[in-house]
DNA sequence: TGACATTCATTAGATATCTAACTATAATCC
DNA sequence: GGATTATAGTTAGATATCTAATGAATGTCA
């Protein structure tokens, strides 16, 4: 307990986020960042989301969401159209060009899960993955300090 | 091994960060984000520091490091001197308002660190450590997907 | 049914961050 | 000792992100 777990979370983040932006532009998809892999990886799952629906799962805010869509779409990998069932929702889905990238997606996927448990027995994999959600489903204890 | 840990390190970077962000603002400084409190740490345990020095602590590039200590300078917390020995560099010091901070701050920084091993025992902190230190210190491998 | 509240998405404005390019100074090397 | 290279810091421009406010459609409820 040498009190740097912050500092670990910190630098386990961010290789991960450097690792998997470059692996995006070495798929050749220099402009996007990992939140619009998030977009993309709910919509191959899924085929079609709304914003509301891609924002949960990418953990992103709304208007993040919007912009995060419009540069999918710009680039013509996604499109938008109005909900059928609920005028207010619109509804995201993958065009052919973005379903085209599907398997560049799953390779990179697939070796960023090995890049991230490389160097970690199975056991020691497991044991951490069960840590770090130990670590999340603690509640938060008030802010303030006790007298 | 279910294959989630960029998700749980995600979430377990997101929490920390959020938590830091609001106890600076339950503290009164609004503006300042958790890499401004990077500077402000490095300068309390140092007394002061060159804008090199800032950024490699921060783990922040140096255009980012002259935004942030831009930021400090104006709310008062720090001071630009130029160096007496290197004219390159310019060596940037706690003020007096910036020291005034410090007891704000390591009561923040102890909250901090009870925020985040609250939930885990000491075996299991350790635990945690140990496996995010192995796993950041496990070389990159290749990008390239072997045939 | 009509007033009010809720939900979905976007727009507006701000901030932290990055890369690339620039300036200035120091170090190195024929 | 002068040319080249390296280092320190800033500026310029772009992007992902956030909060707050707005507009439009739906749900609620008396």
């Amino acid at each position: 307990m040498k009190g740097n777990l912050g500092h670990l979370l910190s630098l386990a983040h961010e290789r991960a986020e450097r690792r998997l932006s470059d692996e995006l532009a070495a798929a050749g998809l220099k402009g996007l960042a990992p939140s619009h892999g998030d977009v993309l990886a709910l919509l191959f799952r899924k085929g079609e989301a709304t914003m509301h629906e891609i924002a949960a799962f990418a953990r992103r805010t709304k208007p993040t969401t919007t912009i995060l869509v419009d540069k999918l779409e710009t680039l013509g990998y996604v499109a938008r159209k109005p909900s059928e069932s609920d005028a207010r929702c619109t509804v995201v889905r993958l065009t052919a060009e973005g379903e085209a990238l599907r398997p560049a997606f799953e390779s990179i996927s697939r070796r960023f899960v090995r890049f991230l448990y490389a160097g970690l027995s199975r056991e020691e994999s497991e044991t951490l993955e069960r840590l770090l959600e130990k670590s999340l489903s603690t509640p938060n204890q008030p802010k303030e300090n006790k007298p």
